[in-house]
DNA sequence: TTTAGATTTAACCATGTGGTTGAATATATC
DNA sequence: GATATATTCAACCACATGGTTAAATCTAAA
């Protein structure tokens, strides 16, 4: 079954929102990494880790690559985009609502010292 | 007590991650609203969205201005950005990693039909 | 085929989330 | 002051989250 969009960023945006999970995606910029090696630095157990992972590839951040016994992990930067796009977009749309305004403010207020 | 750049970030992604959250920034695009006309077009008790506008709150995502009885809500687009960076910072040192990725892979792979 | 290593699953726990309803708290108006 | 309106707070509920430990699974190697 295919996510809609709208889950799609309820998933994205859940999965940033964890500074661990954040911590991961920035640790896995290098190189890709085993679930082992990405588990090392944390005190937490290697269950927590390998549950933010999920949470990751639920939301399409990160894919997985089997290699016998162990799997590598890596960034999937597309995701992001979406994430980007839709922040950017309203972004967007909103400064230019807000410069209306602002230039709504300086002719109330005025300038004058 | 003024929150870490980290607690800033969960919040803004936390607050992000709910569609009836990201669909109250997009209505307050057009205008600054009160609360009862935010909550108008959802099927939710107001209470349910006063909660919700307390978490785009403390995400810094909105401000309030009290006007005797009621209140106007407007956004803070100038926190989004806090986000975007964010973002669009890994994306881009991601995409360098990424391209340097897709280029050994042609090589490996090659072109040949 | 046992044994060791890498990772996930299961069961559990405390706390957080997103919703409800009903009472409480302003504030404007009569 | 009494009352209607706007909003929040409190208590509650079902379910999700982020962590734990212990058992299960899969693979590699002896």
């Amino acid at each position: 079954m295919v996510k809609s969009k709208t889950q799609e960023l309820d998933h994205i945006f859940h999965a940033l929102s964890d500074p661990t999970r954040r911590s991961i995606l920035r640790d896995l910029g290098k190189r890709e990494k085993t679930v082992g090696e990405i588990a090392r630095p944390y005190r937490m157990s290697l269950a927590a880790i390998s549950k933010h992972l999920k949470v990751l590839e639920l939301a399409r951040l990160i894919d997985r690559r089997k290699a016998g016994s162990h799997q590598f992990v890596r960034l999937n930067p597309e995701t992001l985009k979406t994430a980007e796009e839709w922040i950017s977009y309203y972004e967007q749309f909103w400064n230019e609502r807000l410069e209306a305004l602002r230039n709504l403010l300086e002719i109330e207020g005025g300038t004058d010292g």
